[in-house]
DNA sequence: GCAGGACATTAGAATTATTCTAATTCTCAC
DNA sequence: GTGAGAATTAGAATAATTCTAATGTCCTGC
């Protein structure tokens, strides 16, 4: 049993399910994603493929990210004018920004608060998704992701 | 009693007001943004503001609309890829951004709403501002703005 | 009323993030 | 195994924003 081979198997397997049509460089661009849940921006992603692919251009990981957000498999989130960030977590969660140190946690949402907030639009708005943005400072490290 | 001189002297009060230095080009800038409140991009500003003042370059229409957003005089809202857009309405407020027309609709926000969302914040995080964003389809006009 | 220092403006170059292009290569259904 | 459609590649192109350095303007203290 294979620990790579295994891990390939599950990513291709994952992608399968999405709709997204399994390649090398969406496995290993997932896989950092899902390794490192930083939120981290196409640059860093880049970066950090590179290591196992060096061959991969940056045109193919911004192809990558777009093929994981529409299949679904990734979140991507703007900050102000920053670059994109992506984010491998799929629950319902909001997005809490330090001023201090650059960095995002993911905040749970419940799902009767994503009701009430929905609930504010007047008739005629159909919104098919909300995004929640904080920005503060916070005094905890982010819960095991940053 | 100049309409002109009013109009100036109105704006030049709340730049000042907001610690603003008044100069004649942010009281311009401010005043396109007032006059067709539709959410525009810097880009936008800049060529209406040109009508009025054609020497204005575009690095001042970003410094004068910093110092508008610094003061407090104006928001600015990011969606996803796009360009920042720039909005007069102070009162709390969501954005609707219709992925049909891509226009940007302001949605009013209960304050006991925004308290509930907060709310949501585990110990440790201090938010200073909450941004919400919907996204999807609208099948009504914004209510005189867009 | 005016000199001086701080701040604002300007044009253009530079930077950053992202998308496009066209040639090559890969994947999957048959 | 083959072929059609889709993905990848490198590099150029674009778009939004910021930087730079020179010049101009505003307002305070005299």
């Amino acid at each position: 049993m294979s620990t790579i081979t295994d891990k390939h198997a599950a990513l291709s397997h994952q992608l399968k399910a999405c709709d997204v049509r399994p390649t090398p460089q969406r496995e290993v661009v997932l896989k950092v994603i899902l390794d490192k849940r930083d939120h981290p921006t196409a640059d860093e992603i880049f970066a950090r493929v590179k290591t196992s692919m060096p061959t991969i251009s940056l045109a193919t990981v911004y192809n990558c990210l777009d093929a994981l957000v529409q299949g679904g498999l990734v979140r991507s989130v703007n900050f102000e004018r920053g670059p994109t960030r992506y984010c491998p977590n799929l629950h319902p969660h909001a997005h809490f920004h330090d001023e201090a140190t650059g960095s995002t946690h993911d905040i749970d949402l419940p799902a009767a608060l994503v009701g009430q907030v929905k609930a504010i639009l007047p008739a005629g708005y159909d919104a098919s998704s909300v995004e929640i943005i904080f920005r503060g400072k916070a005094s905890v490290q982010p819960h095991g992701t940053n």
